[in-house]
DNA sequence: CTATTCACG
DNA sequence: ACGTACGTGAATAGT
């Protein structure tokens, strides 16, 4: 047995990845999806080869031999779209990193530079392996050499092998005979016009019985089929140029000297950096294993400090420290005094960790030292004295916070890709270290790894801060962190803390009033079906629907019929029994999402904790989970009802106060459009002036249906208009639709100017800005798809204006909270959801509570339009908007 | 683990 | 010609 030479078609295995593979896009908005599916394949390939040398061949981007041959030849290259064309270099970056050959040459395609390599290496002994996804390469085929082509089916990828004798099982020809097939049959790839439409059938026919195109034309007079007769005839010469461009070329000039390819460790660290770096996550758990081997010089800084008077001795440190970095958890604190000092010290014994976090917190507070960590609001339960600290002020930098201004389209923000990122080192994260075991589980198993993970926790950000600073400077964001940001994390804080009451009795006792109609309308649906199904089902429900009943419906998704809410209303007018499907849906989310699962949260203190997450939306908003109370139903009356159950403190009552029309608002402030401004100074219901101004007619003939018209155009514009989803908003035609905004261009020309500047200053800078400087890159705006640039259109349009709102609403909580604590009031902000804030307030201060707010909130920033708050009272949620 | 659906602003 | 409204989170079904 000779050694095996694996031989890779890089172009082509990266063209069948890419258009195989779901577009992946990373945080930086650099597609990967090419990437990860030749990976994937070639991990495939090298687990079942036992390969002992590795080339992979691209193309090059100039003339071949093939085009001074033929002016029209197209060649391998055409159309490659520029998502992928990207990941070509990316691609060979990570190939190098894993010490694996990649050849290209100019004036050959890859296929000749596998061709020859094969040729040269069965020559030499060498068993060797070919992977393309191109047929062309078949002639190589011997006993020797292997050529293995892959393909999808069904979404799985399943390899093709084909030695001399698969050729022929498989074509009727032999390999070599392949070559004279391509030439008969033409490539309509090669763009050569003229040449013999004879198809593969007829091709292999006239191939087995004559071999080859030069003994056929001799026996052109014989062939029966006039068709074939005459195109061969005619096109002979034009058969021969399409042989001669198929044929591989096996002796080009090559200089590889074989030994070189040699297959060494492909799981590097660099390799390992590289991926993770392009944040391909299903791709590195290959690497794992260099993880491990990642140089980690600096943590021969870190010390686990547990002696009373070495821990003194930290404590005094930190106290005359003028800043430091940490992290605090329930294993112990660390701290990082300078670049190569970090001391954990361990919670347990004489130092619990409420003591620690004690000690820690006075001596920071006294001194009014500056803190640098990660995801402060974390730690906070902790250090919760730390949250009246000055966190404006540099006094807190948190560095999570600070990545997520700097690239807000990420999906987490995790202390490792900090690191990887700013500081070029790659750290171990906290699944690699304990996998699913929680912190306090993995105290007790691998205590050493937990220190070293504090530590390293608080290192990364001492070293990151300045980096992270500099880019938030760079991008003029620096106010926007420092006064909004970082002072809005109490605020959050606050909120995730007080939380709020709930009456879980009551609200399950609503739930089993629902429970009953769901059992209902389950009865009267399967009556009607004739049949028992999951109704919650939207395969089932298609079946039903649209199959077995008959219902005209059409497909809409990938797996069948769709049956979402704004399909069934089309049909509910039509159809009782569609009518009943949508209140059972409209029953059973409101009991499994809303009474059920929101009875579960209520904690010992009979009071409901939502996270506030400040770093998930590419806005700026801030998003709530476990439980969302963003969401709560408030449209619909039957959902209403669940707010009854959010109820205050007994003596207290609730304040709703809710931003009018901010975003509108914004929008006619950032134009400078006059008779938007204008519409808004009136006062008047701007939906109406809308509607009176686009249909010209006096505001006192404005029709509900011109208002309803009118207010959807204006939700259109903040959206990012188009006549595409207008239409189907109002249900017109898009004709209609594109009357509607071009009517509305012309009464507010600013409003046009200023979407079109956001576009064109999205296309130019590669991100859009609000008003205090908050970014948001639009990598979609550079896609040579269609649907995604348009996508990247609207968001230009939208994050300003939706992103503007999201800042001026930090503002008002950060005015809000500080105002209140001056006054000495017991009211507090407990929620915040987008443009309203629901504050809890004792009787007895009500009246100024909810005057205060609205002067805060409406005076947090100065526009050229008016800001404007309503509030109202209640002694539950229901009743208080 | 992804797709579908639906609740909110 | 292309095929969508912007921003979220949670429950459920089915691979």
């Amino acid at each position: 047995m000779g050694e095996k030479l694996v031989l890779i078609d890089g172009n082509s295995i990266i063209n069948r990845a890419f258009f195989a593979i779901p577009d992946l896009t990373n945080a930086r908005g650099i597609h990967t999806n090419a990437i990860y599916g030749f990976m994937n394949i070639l991990l495939r390939i090298l687990g079942e080869e036992k390969a002992d040398y590795l080339v992979v061949a691209f193309d090059v981007h100039e003339p071949t031999f093939r085009h001074k041959m033929y002016a029209a030849y197209k060649g391998t290259r055409k159309g490659m779209p520029d998502e992928l064309k990207q990941q070509v270099p990316l691609l060979k970056d990570l190939l190098h990193a894993m010490n694996i050959v990649t050849m290209e040459k100019g004036g050959l395609e890859a296929d000749d530079i596998l061709g020859t390599l094969a040729k040269r290496a069965e020559a030499e002994g060498f068993d060797v392996t070919l992977v393309s996804g191109d047929r062309d390469l078949l002639q190589i085929a011997t006993d020797k050499i292997l050529i293995r082509i892959p393909k999808t089916k069904a979404g799985r990828t399943e390899i093709e092998n084909y030695h001399t004798q698969d050729v022929i099982d498989k074509y009727g020809l032999s390999p070599k005979q392949i070559i004279e097939l391509k030439g008969l049959m033409g490539d309509s790839s090669d763009n050569i016009p003229g040449v013999p439409k004879i198809g593969e059938k007829t091709a292999t026919e006239l191939l087995k019985q004559y071999g080859d195109i030069d003994n056929l034309k001799q026996h052109i007079p014989e062939i029966t089929r006039k068709s074939v007769k005459e195109t061969l005839e005619n096109n002979f010469d034009m058969a021969i140029l399409s042989r001669t461009l198929a044929t591989i070329e096996i002796n080009a000039d090559i200089d590889l000297d074989i030994q070189t390819a040699k297959l060494g460790n492909i799981f590097t660290s660099e390799a390992y950096k590289i991926v993770k770096d392009l944040g391909i996550k299903n791709l590195l758990s290959h690497f794992d294993e260099s993880a491990a081997i990642v140089e980690s010089s600096y943590s021969d800084t870190f010390k686990t400090v547990t002696g009373q008077d070495d821990v003194a001795k930290i404590f005094e440190k930190i106290g005359s420290a003028g800043s430091l970095s940490f992290y605090i958890c329930e294993a112990g604190l660390a701290v990082s005094l300078s670049d190569d000092e970090t001391d954990f010290i361990p919670a347990g014994g004489m130092n619990d960790i409420g003591r620690l976090a004690g000690t820690f917190s006075d001596i920071v507070r006294k001194k009014g030292i500056d803190i640098t960590t990660f995801d402060i609001k974390a730690q906070l339960s902790f250090i919760g004295e730390l949250a009246d600290c000055d966190f404006a002020a540099d006094h807190v930098t948190d560095v999570c916070i600070g990545a997520y201004l700097c690239n807000p389209l990420k999906n987490d923000y995790s202390i490792e890709d900090v690191a990887n990122e700013y500081l070029g080192i790659v750290i171990k994260s906290y699944t690699e270290l304990f996998g699913k075991n929680t912190l306090s589980e993995s105290m007790m198993m691998f205590p050493d790894a937990v220190a070293e993970y504090a530590c390293t926790y608080s290192y990364v950000c001492r070293m990151a801060k300045e980096p992270v600073l500099e880019r938030i400077d760079r991008y003029g964001m620096t106010d926007l962190f420092i006064n909004i940001e970082m002072p809005l994390i109490p605020c959050l804080y606050d909120m995730e803390r007080l939380g709020i009451k709930m009456l879980p009795q009551q609200l399950k006792a609503y739930g089993e009033k629902l429970a009953e109609s769901i059992k209902d309308l389950e009865d009267a649906i399967h009556r009607q079906a004739g049949e028992q199904f999951n109704i919650n089902s939207p395969a089932q429900l298609g079946e039903i629907l649209f199959g077995k009943m008959g219902i005209p419906g059409g497909k809409k998704t990938k797996k069948g019929y769709s049956t979402a809410a704004e399909v069934l209303e089309k049909l509910a007018p039509d159809y009782p029994f569609v009518k009943q499907i949508l209140e059972y849906r409209a029953v059973a989310k409101l009991k499994s999402t809303y009474t059920d699962a929101l009875a579960a949260f209520v904690a010992v203190d009979g009071r409901v904790h939502s996270t506030f997450n400040q770093t998930i939306t590419a806005t700026g908003r801030i998003s709530s989970t476990e439980p969302n109370l963003q969401n709560i139903p408030a449209r619909m009356e039957q959902g209403r009802l669940i707010r009854k159950y959010f109820v205050p403190e007994d003596g207290c009552c609730f304040i709703d106060a809710d931003y009018s029309q901010i975003e509108l608002r914004i929008m006619a402030h950032m134009s400078g459009d006059e008779s938007l401004i204008e519409a808004f100074n009136s006062g008047a219901d701007i939906h109406s002036i809308t509607a009176s101004k686009v249909f010209h007619v006096s505001p006192d003939e404005v029709t509900p249906l011109m208002r309803r018209n009118a207010k959807a155009v204006n939700f259109g514009i903040i959206y990012g208009i188009s006549a595409f989803g207008l239409s189907s908003d109002l249900n017109i035609s898009r004709k209609d639709a594109k009357e509607f905004i071009d009517e509305y261009f012309r009464t507010f020309p600013k409003v046009k100017e200023y979407l079109d500047a956001q576009v064109a200053t999205a296309k130019k800078d590669g991100y859009v800005t609000t008003q205090f400087s908050r970014r948001r890159p639009l990598p979609e705006l550079s896609s040579s798809n269609f649907m995604q640039r348009s996508f990247g259109e609207r968001v230009a349009m939208n994050a300003p204006i939706q992103g503007t709102a999201a800042d001026i609403m930090k503002i008002a909580m950060i005015k809000v909270k500080k105002r209140l604590e001056r006054e000495g009031l017991r009211s507090r902000v407990i929620l915040q959801v987008h443009d309203e804030l629901l504050v809890e307030s004792p009787m007895d201060e009500a009246d100024r509570a909810a005057a205060l707010l609205k002067e805060e909130m409406e005076n947090a920033v100065s526009l050229s339009v008016p800001m404007i708050v309503e509030t109202s009272r209640g002694m539950n949620w229901y009743e208080a908007k």
